[in-house]
DNA sequence: TTGAAAGCGCTACCAT
DNA sequence: ATGGTAGCGCTTTCAA
């Protein structure tokens, strides 16, 4: 059986509140005392018991992270960072993936809500049927993307003004028939313009709205037809799939603007397959710089940010909210730039 | 405030223990009485702590996952795969990083003691200075990856013998001159051939030898020249770099054979820069069939393994030692095969 | 500066 | 089938 408190404290020949005194090290104990206790701890190779600590003190010293899918690219550059700038405060991390089934998130905040997690940093699919905006008690929660609400604190970037800056980008290359990757799907069901009940019913991820009306907004700026290629599956393999479908029917595009890199990837693949040069036959630009975006042949021009600061905002926001519960939330944006790379022609 | 067993008791007129009888669902309660206790929970909003169950069940419900770099691809998969599956056994998952310093391991291993976790996950970066092989009792720990030793359960492939399928593979393709990329690093301070002492010091990961091994003994049946190439970072720019210095000072290889698909990632965009095509100047081949393997261009020829059976394998070895902390460690060797695309010349 | 005792929320045991 | 009670290991009053 491990050592409790009441065995070092009966070892050292002390109260257990000096052992936790010393194991604290916040009150002040009698050198003589505290080295006793000290040589007590290493001779029974105490470890505390976090659940004990945790049910006295209502903390446990971790946070959850929840991403959509954690195979992405993107999700294992956050993942990465989070796990490390927790870290450095302390922190745990309990990671969950939500994509699969909406309901998880609600799962997860009511975990939240268990002391299993002190907090929770939420990266939202669909803000529509988020969890967040149920009525109800939260936990300290900060979402991580650009969705539109302001019940939690928040850390994202300018999607619209991104995907602006992009297919600006495009438009000043010379590029005029320019198609985007990733537009959100009209569900099957509903009728041809995609409204029901005179309510648009988008299906996608907020940022792939979001960048989607950049990219609407711009062309239209320039009197250009906008060309949406909508996905099934959010992946290198789904963008090839759908890609692959839309040059068998339609002359390639003068260039593709992919809601992200790994879609990017998959578009690079399939224009290769085709015998299509980039960007000489078609550009090609991603979004999110992921490490990988430098290696493709020929590399991505993309949307880059500072992905350290804003996993950094986001720790901050948490710690702010799990200070004070009542701490008015806030919103951080992180600026981004377009990273010009010759899948672009540069 | 939250609501507790007794509250809910008291608002339904029973006693703790049957909320609790309720809630776990194990022993029969007459529907009625259930009725009310479910009324209560749902009325009072009533989540479990998780802290005092844990405590009172020594318990937590969590497993921990730790890995070297969360950054890379293959990491991506494993946690998702750790995350998604451990879930249906209706475990949590806390997440780790130890590549950066080594001590993270111990640092763990005393964290699975604290109760937090119930069990372990790891992949070691090197077993010599691994915290499992230290003495004292360990909580259950399952070893992912290719490393000798009996002291715990394992899973892993085995990396000898798809090194050398790999290199017979390349040399039956044709190409003669045939580089590895990712062999352990002879440290700098060490003599030429890197011996001190009369015992081989070589850096690098357990996997990164046994591949080594693997390529040189294929190379030396067929009377082939080996030729290494070190990394001082394990990934696509570590790669990247040392390829690019390689190729100024010596005359292309007829194939490279690099431990990761991640590495030949960077080697292919390596290749690409100087104007080789691949596989006409210069075959490339990887390890690990990581998704973004099969949209490089042209496609990556690779290792695979059924990383789905391999994450299980893991799972139940983890729940074996868990139920029984004193089972005998038991080692899962997930068969491999080569996935031969356009990059070796298929 | 240190000790004694209470209690965090839950479930197991022993009654009934 | 349900209730009472004790106790998991820790920390935090309150006293000494």
């Amino acid at each position: 059986m491990r050592a409790t408190v009441k065995d070092v404290a009966k070892l050292a020949g002390v109260s257990p509140k000096t052992v936790s005194n010393v194991i604290n090290g916040v009150v002040f104990v009698r050198p003589e005392t505290r080295a006793r206790v000290e040589q007590a701890l290493t001779e029974l190779d105490y470890v505390p018991n976090m659940s004990a600590r945790g049910l006295r003190n209502g903390r446990s010293g971790m946070i959850g992270l929840a991403l959509p899918d954690l195979l992405r690219p993107y999700s294992a550059e956050i993942t990465h960072l989070v796990v490390e700038l927790a870290h450095e405060r302390g922190w745990g991390v309990q990671i969950e993936q939500t994509a699969s089934e909406p309901e998880r998130e609600y799962e997860l905040l009511s975990k939240a809500r268990t002391n299993l997690v002190d907090g929770l940093i939420l990266n939202p699919v669909n803000l529509d049927d988020s969890a967040v905006m149920s009525a109800g008690p939260l936990p300290a929660v900060v979402l991580i993307g650009d969705v539109d609400q302001d019940v939690v604190s928040q850390v994202l970037i300018d999607n619209v003004e991104a995907a602006k800056d992009m297919t600006r980008h495009l438009v000043e290359q010379g590029y005029r028939r320019i198609a985007a990757v990733g537009t959100p799907e009209i569900p099957s069901g509903s009728s041809g313009n995609g409204r029901i009940g005179g309510r648009t019913e988008a299906v996608g991820s907020a940022a792939s709205r979001l960048r989607a009306a950049g990219y609407h907004e711009v062309l239209a700026e320039h009197g250009l037809p906008a060309l949406d290629i909508a996905l099934d599956r959010w992946s290198p393999q789904g963008a090839a799939t759908v890609l692959s479908r839309f040059l068998r029917e339609n002359e390639p595009p003068d260039a593709l603007f992919c809601f992200t890199d790994s879609l990017a990837m998959g578009a690079v693949s399939v224009l290769w397959s085709a015998g299509l040069s980039i960007p000489g036959d078609c550009a090609v630009a991603g979004f999110d710089n992921i490490g990988e975006s430098q290696f493709t042949v020929p590399p991505l021009t993309t949307v880059d940010f500072d992905r350290r600061a804003f996993v950094q905002a986001a720790l901050d926001l948490l710690g702010e909210r799990m200070a004070d519960r009542t701490a008015t939330p806030r919103r951080i944006v992180i600026p981004h730039r377009i990273v010009r790379r010759a899948s672009t022609g540069y």
